[in-house]
DNA sequence: AGCGTAGCCATACGATCGTATGGTCGTCCA
DNA sequence: TGGACGACCATACGATCGTATGGCTACGCT
């Protein structure tokens, strides 16, 4: 349970936790509480509500999927070098990286039927469309705008499903592949690596 | 709600709209009972349990998804012409489809934290990656098998990004789009639609 | 005619849920 | 020094949950 600061964050964390664990219905009131260490009242002490504590819980997850994402285009690198760090940090692969894909997933699947989460999603899911059609924008300034963008949307739509497919169908699309076959879109689409560039991502 | 044999299959379908309307956590033996106009006990008699009547819900929904793909590869069509109706399926996109986008959504998020849920999602999608792999060798001798295999992952992933997408945020991704996207995809992958072809799908 | 059985209902039990209420303890400021 | 306040806890309330139990009706078989 890393970067936990203060004890309501804590308590997000654990929130978390409990949803890789178990899922959206295996979150109450209690049950944060007993995996934090605390009693009901406190949970309630910090989240007046279950769907504050939830809405906060989001809020978390996607304040720290930006924080990642900065990290991966602040470096002054090539478009195309930077296209390649955020689709793979959008794969999310490895076993460290998977609470961060079942979280996605469950986050989807709530979005479907819950409006509020929805509206979240859908403007966080539009900006990483956005950041991505100004990479491959830079990258291929020959291609047209709305070129630019329907690959954009396609390979995001591909990272998607990749990444989901990872976390649940692990022998049918190990993480090893889902990066290959990831680096032959791009390959694809923006060029192979260049010897200057390959293994400078991080 | 079309294509219900039985009180028990009723029930079944009531379920689904259910999970449709409210997701995972909506569910509850009251509330299909009082959906499907009978008593706690009915739906007891039919499903002794709750994880019995959501296992039977499940199973409904892998029934009706086989049936659909059957009737799309049925006709003696060239494998180019069933791949765009296999892909158009699994993109069900329309607005009268959206009910089994959303269940494929919230079955993929249980799928991510519930064993059983995850077992036959995984037998399930492993048949249709099969199913496409056979398609686009079929359509394209000339690739080899492993660049048939990493085509059909792909273009499943694609599918199902773009299908969540279409979902869940219809307006980054209207359902037309996503089904010009799979197109051009699809165009490049065993040609554009011939002129024999075109308008022939269902 | 008698009886088993399938289909369904009414009700009850214990557990767990979200939330409300009121108290306790420490800290900090006047 | 004393009191306001934030952090936390213990407990309670009403609702809803999954499941168990037992009874009622209609129909088929012998």
């Amino acid at each position: 349970m890393p970067d936990v600061n203060g004890p309501s964050d804590r308590l997000l964390a654990c929130v978390l936790d409990l949803l890789v664990a178990e899922g959206y219905e295996g979150i109450s009131i209690r049950r944060v509480a007993a995996a934090a260490g605390v009693s009901i009242g406190a949970v309630q002490h910090h989240f007046p509500t279950k769907d504050a504590l939830l809405a906060a819980a989001m809020d978390r997850v996607s304040q720290q999927f930006q924080e990642r994402l900065d990290r991966r285009v602040a470096p002054g690198a090539g478009p195309a070098e930077v296209l390649r760090a955020v689709a793979d940090e959008l794969l999310s692969t490895g076993e460290e990286r998977r609470p961060a894909s079942v979280i996605w997933l469950v986050r989807m699947a709530r979005a479907a039927v819950h409006e509020p989460t929805a509206a979240v999603h859908r403007q966080e899911w539009q900006q990483v469309e956005d950041l991505l059609a100004e990479l491959i924008g830079a990258a291929r300034p020959d291609l047209a705008a709305q070129a630019v963008r329907d690959e954009a949307t396609v390979l995001l739509a591909l990272l998607d499903g990749l990444a989901g497919a990872v976390a649940v169908e692990p022998g049918r699309v190990p993480a090893d592949r889902a990066e290959t076959l990831v680096a032959r879109h791009l390959d694809a689409l923006v060029g192979p690596v260049s010897a200057g560039q390959r293994g400078r991502g991080r």
